[in-house]
DNA sequence: GTGGTCTAGACCACT
DNA sequence: GTGGTCTAGACCACG
């Protein structure tokens, strides 16, 4: 859906929930909202909560073992890693990347580096 | 502690086709690509190019219409605005917006104003 | 020697029904037939009341929502405006329009100013 | 198509074209547009002026001779009627009846006859 | 060929 | 049951 025109800025709407889902616990984890060490709430009370199959959600949680941001404790639940530095590597990439999204959001609107610069001088201030 | 991942994360799926559209010519608009005054391929072409019914095209343009973006000439086309000031309001407030999100989602994952600069620092001097 | 009857007369038969049905739905609005916070019958009542398609109706109704006169309560419904100045507004806009109108007409029939009052005379004392 | 809710100001697009022909004459000869023992153009050239078919016309221009606005000296051509009390009195009847209209009209949008005569002041005075 | 309107019928989220 | 969206397909006036 949505393509042509101009490839650069399609809207994909068929993101996974899954994927979805990873993205909202990873930023949980890097804002420290739930930290280090910290026990996570039930599968299945997840994806209540989320209001999503269990089946999602133990998909999107076993994504984030795969990427040892949060490891299992048979029978106790899982537990957000105690690897300060694989979360602050995490928190440096996402940075980047949405820092790389925001320049390339405000370039294909046409605004030069300078334009730039301006609008986010409005925000340093605060 | 993981609190409900607000619905929005799976709702916000559904943004609207004919929405998706909007955003898109918006931005071929502020961007340029389609200069003022300039004329837009057909309803049907575009709706081609879109993989997407005329109809769901045809509400896209008449909420473009109703932003005085474009302009309709019966039997002839629709075509951009020639009120250039319009564009320009329109692009400063699409840039705002993109900046504020930027910031929000920064704050998201726990960045401090003074961390959020070092990132822009390696954009800004690109 | 009669000059060409216009052919908005034949044409103007193709009033959309959708703006048909947003200028029924105004005078109701108007008259306080429907009053203000009241609720509207639902899409597909009134589709059916007046024999018209629902997305047609849905098409009036989004033109009147456009306008500030109703708004939709999401799965509840929709209703007029608490508004009143803007019903007011309306009311004011209509009536002149009308009065507007009748003076033109009289003027086709090649009646002046003080004919025309004698007509009006009639009608004032009843 | 369209009725319901309040059938008092139904919109009938099904006016038959040769109806508003006839509308659209009777207008010319109450204006004096078309004077007194005036000539029409030819049935076939008023169809052309007024892109119909012939046959419509024909339909319209019999209705004006039934009610004698208008008479036929064969093979010569259409006149407008001698009969000046006639046009008057025609001229009278859609006088009356277009106030008559304005007046409900006004009445549907909830206007009182006081309200009525603040809106014809302002053009009274014209 | 252009835009505009309309219908019929379907599916969705929300409650 | 509510509103909202979307598709497919048709027809119209205008030029």
């Amino acid at each position: 859906m949505i393509e042509g025109l101009s490839m650069k800025y399609v809207i994909d709407n068929n993101i996974p929930i899954y994927i979805q889902l990873v993205e909202k616990l990873k930023k949980d984890i890097i804002s420290g909202k739930i930290g280090p060490g910290e026990r996570l709430l039930s599968v299945r009370e997840l994806a209540i909560q989320n209001k999503v199959n269990p089946n999602t959600m133990q998909k999107a949680l076993s994504e984030l073992e795969d990427e040892k941001l949060i490891y299992t404790e048979r029978t106790n639940g899982k537990y957000v890693t105690w690897d300060e530095k694989l979360i602050k590597d995490l928190k440096e990439r996402e940075a980047l990347l949405l820092t790389e999204k925001y320049f390339n959001n405000m370039n294909v609107l046409g605004l030069s580096k300078e334009e730039i610069v301006k609008y986010l001088e409005k925000y340093k201030g605060d």
